[in-house]
DNA sequence: GGAGAAATTAACCCGTTGGATAAATACTGT
DNA sequence: ACAGTATTTATCCAACGGGTTAATTTCTCC
């Protein structure tokens, strides 16, 4: 991962000439060597925390001194910041790409969740960061004007796609779009950030790929049949993909 | 609210004689000592996460010396973990309290939603503190023997209810009680425990009286439309007692 | 009323950690 | 090829933070 970075470096001029001279100490590449260490703060923010993570460990996994952490970003508030902004920025260019303007309603709703859910998915540390900026009650987000100019395109979305799945007869409610956004998030994240003292308590692997398959679906049925009303039917459509005998076996 | 516990100690003998004798450097009271030290560490570890609570300052809370710590409970982790079983002792005791039995399986839903939003409110260090533990992946909550004993009633609860609600026709689906119960979790947790990050995004205060009424009403009508079906009517009846203009207003 | 145990205080220890300083090395333009 | 600048390294340090040691005060029981 750190690797494929570092690739990405493009060196202009002089490269022939540097590429001779092999008795190099170090390399020089100031973009590549500041993305690798905020990749690593990355990590290391994620893992354990603001007060949890350490200076020295950022610039070993980045494979540099310590002193390029203060050179490149700043010091560890900048730098933790620096994290959280990318972070949002990475998520809000991802939201943009996803367009549910041609499709159904229902089938809208459907593949907002399920992006939502597959985004938290593959990048954890995005929760884990969240998180911590939240026990830190936002403290450094409120600093940050990048952003907040960054609006989430969902509600928006949300809203056409309501407003068309009303006037089509597909949903029953005109629900708020920020109250409903709130809640698809919410019933993605908190199963999964919450998995591992869930998981204990429950006394079973909230991560493995079954309990994953029949939480997608859950969700899935949940939202529609409230939205449509249909509970019975949606909540059998979003059960088919796999695990079929979960949920009546409970009952 | 340290007060009331330091009163909670019933020193039993040799009262009359202590208090005459007014030379005293300080007061004798173990039981006290240790309930000061446990309420001034969950403030601390809730307020700011393990690694950034300071053992000084829990001290300083508790109006203890720092040694006290280690002689009434053990090292920061120790602490820590007792801080965290305390929490969920306390929830499942109240969880305990609400029998949902005598009350039609609509209304057990809907009680059952107030409840854990209530609880969330009321005792807001336990949502920090669940975010810390999953952080470190429930590296501390794994080795708590007592936790994994402690089992919440709800699931059972919800089960009993659905299964009343199927038979007598008001619910649609026989859904899964275990992720009923992490959705109605999930839906309450994440509007309040990233209130600050999200609060900054939408530009208004989530945590004011208004916005709050407004998503309890929400989450209501979310849940018992997808079991029963009824999405317009009941988001309705759970919006009506405020704010009734939000929904229409947006689509 | 005094001896031994329990509870509490004061002071210290030492590894860690964020951050700083200054010197060395690579690159650029001329 | 040389001067000036940008990038990187090696080293240091003062403050902090968890944990410990030893002495002091209170309580209990005989």
């Amino acid at each position: 991962m750190i690797n494929a970075i570092q690739t990405t470096t493009q060196r202009a001029p002089g490269l022939a000439k540097a590429a001779a001279k092999r008795t190099l100490k170090w390399q020089r590449d100031p973009e590549g060597m500041r993305l690798r260490i905020l990749e690593a703060a990355k990590q290391e923010f994620s893992a354990h925390g603001l007060a949890g993570a350490r200076v020295d460990r950022i610039a070993a996994k980045a494979g540099a001194n310590k002193r390029m952490l203060y050179y490149h970003v700043g010091n560890k508030d900048d730098l933790y910041l620096a994290v959280l902004e990318g972070a949002y920025d990475k998520i809000r260019s991802e939201e943009r790409g996803l367009d549910l303007e041609h499709l159904d309603p229902p089938e809208a709703i459907k593949r907002l969740i399920e992006f939502t859910w597959g985004y938290f998915l593959r990048n954890p540390e995005f929760l884990s960061l969240l998180q911590t900026e939240n026990l830190a009650r936002a403290k450094h987000l409120k600093r940050s004007t990048k952003v907040k100019s960054m609006h989430s395109p969902f509600v928006e979305m949300i809203g056409t796609v309501v407003r068309r799945g009303v006037e089509s007869g597909d949903f029953q409610v005109a629900v708020d779009p920020v109250q409903l956004y709130i809640s698809i998030a919410g019933l993605c994240f908190f199963y999964l950030s919450n998995s591992a003292t869930l998981g204990v308590i429950f006394g079973r692997d909230l991560l493995a790929k079954d309990a994953k398959d029949e939480r997608l679906a859950h969700m899935v049925g949940l939202v529609l049949a409230a939205l449509t009303g249909q509970s019975a039917v949606l909540f059998e459509i979003a059960k088919a993909p796999k695990s079929r005998a979960a949920v009546a076996q409970t009952v």
